[in-house]
DNA sequence: TCAAAAGTGTTGGGATTACACCCATGT
DNA sequence: ACATGGGTGTAATCCCAACACTTTTGA
């Protein structure tokens, strides 16, 4: 790439549920720029495929699957300052040059992860973050995060964690995970059926003491609220 | 631009409180493409000049001011579908070749508004826009009027529509030509009041009836909660 | 029969809503 | 004096957090 160019990257910041934590998708880098650190999954955009496009093919080739929930996070741009002789004086967010990144996430339910694809991939807790994080995927990382939490408050985009039937002690489990906060019991229960968003499927899982009601999500409730945002896919 | 090569541009909404209505900073464009269509402000971005020092400089460009504020609102990228030959299929957002746009936000103090500066340019109320927008700009204004919305309601964004010192009625008057509502007198008077992020100047502003106090606001309050990008924690 | 986890009911208090009423000023 | 818009009080209601209690299973 030409100096004067412009580079446009797509990383992808994948959440999923593993050991009862939030966990991001992270590989660690075999080649310069920082070698050995832990980087998010990132790609070029080239002429003619959109970013949508290219998230969506990181998402495939880095967990299998074709179709989860994503949403495009935010643009990171920060080119490098030079001097009258072309000289660096402070370095960008990429070393190799002027390159701005479109960053996606994307939840992807515990029972479809495979954490075997895409080889040196792994999930990370995002409670226990590596220190050797390259690039800006660190600031990347801490905005996705917040922006889950946010969003999980006012959206279904929670139930994209869960497998297709769950019980509603899972629920308030996962909703703990993400949020990092521990819910009322009692209360939770009241709120998330009255909210309407889940219908029981009248099966039942055994659990250590009384075997819990399976449910299923329903987006009967939430389905006028919610704007098309970022929904990608169909 | 070669067709191989995939350009990066910034489009400003900008915002402002005109005639109490809610308004968006437009031009009509005089040269292809669109050619006497309304577009937004938006410049390409050259390498080594980060998209907010971009959004900036169009900021200052088209409304004189150096400070304002703003934020990024997302990047829209639609690049058109070729055939095998090279013929265009499907048109992109730009029909020049493959550019795309990273769409900032701006709100500008009515006090502050200069509407000669820019030549073309002038506000649009977001009641009444015109049907001949040009590019994907009718869009990214939607989604930028959605964001505008929701922010107001848990962050101390609204103040920036107004001069420095306002009275409550101005305050409420704000809002509810954002918001698209009526609020309730009472109960705005105590909400902003018990709220404690304006404070009284000791000063009145004379209306048609008894006069009004003018305040100020005080981020005291609104500190606290609001972190850099305007999601609150807890 | 006891522990563990699912599931339900009750209650007090803070926030929201609706609305009535008083106050200060220009005409 | 009266219309106009600023400013205040209050009662009804809704929502929510806290917590105690009951139910159903496995060991």
């Amino acid at each position: 790439m030409d100096s004067s160019e412009i580079g446009v990257a797509v990383d992808l910041v994948a959440f999923t549920l593993a050991g009862g934590e939030l966990c991001v998708l992270m590989g660690r880098r075999p080649h310069p720029p920082y070698p050995g650190h832990f980087a998010l999954p990132g790609k070029l955009r080239r002429a003619g495929v959109s970013v949508d496009e290219v998230a969506r093919d990181l998402l495939t080739r880095t967990t299998g699957l074709d179709r989860a929930w994503m949403e495009q996070l935010r643009t990171f741009d920060r080119p490098g300052r030079h001097g009258e002789a072309g000289a660096m004086l402070v370095p960008g967010r990429d070393p190799r040059g002027d390159v701005l990144s479109v960053g996606y996430i994307a939840v992807v339910a515990a029972d479809r992860v495979r954490p075997e694809f895409g080889g040196e991939l792994g999930w990370q807790p995002i409670r226990r973050l590596p220190a050797d994080i390259g690039f800006d995927h660190r600031e990347i990382i801490d905005y996705a995060v917040r922006r889950l939490r946010s969003k999980l408050g006012y959206s279904s985009l929670g139930f994209q964690f869960l497998p297709e039937e769950f019980t509603i002690p899972e629920l308030k489990a996962m909703y703990e995970a993400v949020l990092g906060i521990s819910l009322n019991r009692g209360n939770f229960w009241r709120k998330v059926l009255e909210a309407g968003v889940i219908e029981d499927t009248g099966k039942t899982r055994p659990a250590r003491g009384k075997p819990a009601h399976l449910y299923r999500f329903t987006n009967r409730a939430f389905g006028l609220l919610e704007e098309p945002d970022g929904y990608i896919g169909r």
